[in-house]
DNA sequence: CCCGTATGAATGAAGG
DNA sequence: CCTTCATTCATACGGG
């Protein structure tokens, strides 16, 4: 979707917050405009995918008629329109490949209060314990400072030391989660 | 990205919680169920913070039985909440430090080079009509599947045909963008 | 209804 | 090229 712009028609050219267009004002980062977006857009569509230094000059100083915009802000567009393309593709298609185990439809669960409704009721159809093994490898970050585990590589094939060890309320299975 | 999002009249759903399969709705932000949000709270809590596409895509397919969802939900889920708990702590130790300052200054961005910002600027002076003649050479990648064009090296000097194969705005002009 | 807050989504910028 | 971080935009909701 087109930035902040989707819907509102607040000219992005003065930037509000961290706007460049102000006098004087250093901006933290390039906020495209729409015209930008669109020309930088239709090059990729033509199939640019890896502009060149030159390229990016170019280009650069094309836009730059529209409003501010350094080479690299051009470099980084085409860098993340590309692997973000990518990336939405790989998640999409994986996600159609039906790795789910839709059994019904899903039942409209009606209470949905942020914390209140602990203790979720089985349904009465068939239950299927799941494992969610998730985790087979490397998967965890260095936890904040403050965190109480540290769950790396290897380390930790399933959850059921964590799940157990909380104040969790699923059926207290390992990482199995119940489902029905 | 271009996504379909009606960035205005969006036609949100219902607002079912979690509930955006039932019935048709079409919803426009996925909405969690509390067992979804449990799941992935409990995993977060057991230090998982940045899941890989493998983990993500495990996670998505056993969470989809609770409700709708896709990967990337799950990916933002967690981008977010890391993101947040991060932001919490930076103003807490912020508050710590000045109180009801609310401090505005943001530090412009180290100056981490990388780019020796040629960005020249036009002179409003001469006013020129520079055709974006971008491509010299080898310029694209291939384009991913599905693409539309394959423009390679030398094939393509202008992008005119590009420009003039859709509805754009810009002065309908070939890939020239005129400066003054 | 309007507003504040929580949070889903998007994307610029980096680092590796 | 990949992954991650920071910021910002857009909503969903609940309260007044």
């Amino acid at each position: 979707m087109e930035e902040g712009l989707s819907g509102r028609f607040y000219i992005k050219t003065s930037g509000v917050r961290g706007g460049c267009g102000g006098g004087g004002t250093k901006c933290g980062r390039w906020n495209p405009t729409t015209e930008q977006v669109k020309v930088l857009t239709d090059l990729f569509r033509a199939g640019l995918r890896t502009p060149s230094t030159d390229q990016i000059q170019k280009i650069s100083s094309q836009l730059s008629f529209y409003g501010k915009i350094e080479s690299k802000n051009v470099f980084y567009w085409f860098q993340n329109h590309k692997a973000r393309e990518r990336q939405k593709r790989r998640r999409v298609s994986v996600d159609n490949k039906d790795t789910t185990i839709h059994r019904e439809e899903k039942i409209p669960s009606p209470p949905t209060k942020h914390f209140a409704e602990v203790n979720h009721v089985i349904e009465p159809a068939e239950r299927v314990i799941q494992t969610l093994q998730l985790f087979p490898l490397n998967s965890f970050d260095e936890p904040e400072p403050g965190e109480k585990f540290i769950l790396r590589a290897g380390e930790c094939r399933e959850f059921s030391h964590v799940f157990g060890s909380d104040f969790i309320d699923h059926p207290p299975l390992d990482l199995r989660l119940s489902f029905y």
